[in-house]
RNA sequence: GGAGGAGUAGCGAAGUGGCUAAACGCAGCGGACUGUAAAUCCGCCCCAUUAUUGGUUCGGUGGUUCGAAUCCACUCUCCUCCA
């Protein structure tokens, strides 16, 4: 069989959005759905078993940080990141091209690829789309990234366009690198800021090569909201539909609300751990910073409307505290809690679209995050 | 009783004539965070108003000086050593 099947179970009749089911040889995931960042091989201070109890279902690993450290042979010889890490459940590997468009300060691209300085032990380093696949086969996840180029969203047509080739080019090496295609499916990465042209030329031409998903890179870098609905307006259509779509690094609940209604399937983002690692957490009424002295005598739950673990036994009182204190157990909380917020969510999206109300859903859930929800055009 | 040392903003700690409302750290308060070099980063942090400006400070009192946390005198408190 393929890597992975991907299966369309129903279209929302309000607003086309899709509910789907990927299965890999690790399982199968329910789509939309949100996959929790593990960069390091683990998703910051929850263990594999918190992570199916908040609800995760497939979770990312980083190729580069994987790469420098422990060292893909050391993953490959322990039997695969999988077993590695103890999460038998379906895993995503990003390629590292993000990485060197976010650690700009010593890396240069060419056509070959990227090079850059180790950030841990300063090094040279060479990241080529070949290179990038090699490790991603031996880290052993399910679903694995060509590795692209990224350019700044509002960088002019002619560098956008230049980006937006090599990326096309860099993925057709990586599928002939690619070794095991019949376990890790290789996703190609579409391009393009926010040029329509652009997007669409990327779109088809990595959809003429075939893959078994595809994402779309390049956004949630500092373009507005507006901007980015744009883009999957006229992007995600240029998507097979038999395919999954996976955007690439949103996690808001209005972009990810937003993503599904444009068609997307998955999603990833470090903004959920990270923020609760910084004191502030999602509810059902909009962000929290719980570490705020309003809180310090507030006996209730982190979200009144959570049935989580954490908001089941703890006050907000407690875990600023924590939080305070600097306490681990302050940013386990918060952290479980959040993920168990956009996981559930997306559950909720998911029913919604079952029963044909995602429009409906969209609003209540505006309402009351404190979204403004006039401008819905889907 | 004698000798030496120290007292700076909530705490710790720089500063020994003007560039000092006073470095820096901690605590406190607020903000940011989107394919994780992030349990990080950025502000504020004497008082009042505030992108400004004004007022009061460096144990206390009184001096010297155009000008003092910084120099002098007296005084209070604490620490160490000797009796």
């Amino acid at each position: 069989m393929a890597a992975i099947e991907y299966k369309l179970l129903h279209v929302d009749k309000q607003t086309g959005a899709r509910l789907g089911e990927v299965k890999t040889l690790h399982g199968t995931f329910q789509t939309p759905i949100f996959m929790p960042v593990g960069t390091q091989a683990t998703v910051k201070t929850m263990s594999p078993e918190d992570l199916e109890k908040v609800g995760a279902q497939i979770i990312l690993a980083n190729n580069y940080h994987l790469w420098l450290r422990p060292g893909q042979e050391i993953v490959k010889e322990a039997g695969g990141l999988h077993k590695f890490m103890n999460w038998n459940h379906p895993i995503l590997t990003d390629s590292g091209g993000f990485q060197a468009f976010s650690l700009t300060d010593n890396v240069k691209f060419n056509e070959e690829g990227i090079s850059f300085k180790n950030h841990l032990s300063g090094k040279p380093m060479f990241l080529s789309p070949e290179k990038a696949i090699e490790v991603e086969n031996d880290l052993g996840a399910d679903i694995i990234m060509s590795l692209d180029m990224l350019t700044d969203f509002h960088s002019d047509y002619a560098e956008m366009q230049k980006a937006v080739n090599r990326t096309t080019r860099w993925a057709e090496r990586g599928l002939k690198a690619h070794q095991n295609p019949d376990t890790q499916a290789l996703f190609g990465i579409v391009q393009g800021g926010g040029y329509e042209d652009l997007r669409k030329q990327s779109a088809r031409d990595l959809v003429s090569l075939d893959f078994p998903g595809y994402s779309i890179g390049g956004l949630s870098v500092g373009e507005t909201k507006e901007e980015m609905n744009q883009v999957l307006d006229y992007t995600v259509p240029e998507l097979p539909e038999d395919k999954p779509r996976y955007l690439m690094g949103v996690g808001t609940p209005d972009a990810l609300i937003d993503g599904v209604i444009r068609g997307v399937d998955m999603f990833d983002c470090v903004l959920p751990t990270r923020i609760a690692r910084n004191g502030t957490v999602m509810t059902s009424k909009g962000r929290l910073v719980i570490k705020n002295a309003a809180y310090a005598r507030d006996f209730g739950p982190m979200d009144d409307n959570c049935d989580c673990y954490a908001c089941r036994n703890y006050s907000r009182a407690y875990i600023r505290h924590l939080l305070k204190a600097k306490e681990s157990f302050g940013i386990h909380l918060t952290s479980y809690h959040n993920l168990y917020f956009l996981l559930d969510l997306m559950k909720q999206v998911r029913e919604a679209i079952k029963n044909d109300r995602l429009a409906d859903f969209r609003a209540e859930f505006f309402e009351n995050y404190g979204y403004n929800s006039k401008h819905m055009n889907f």
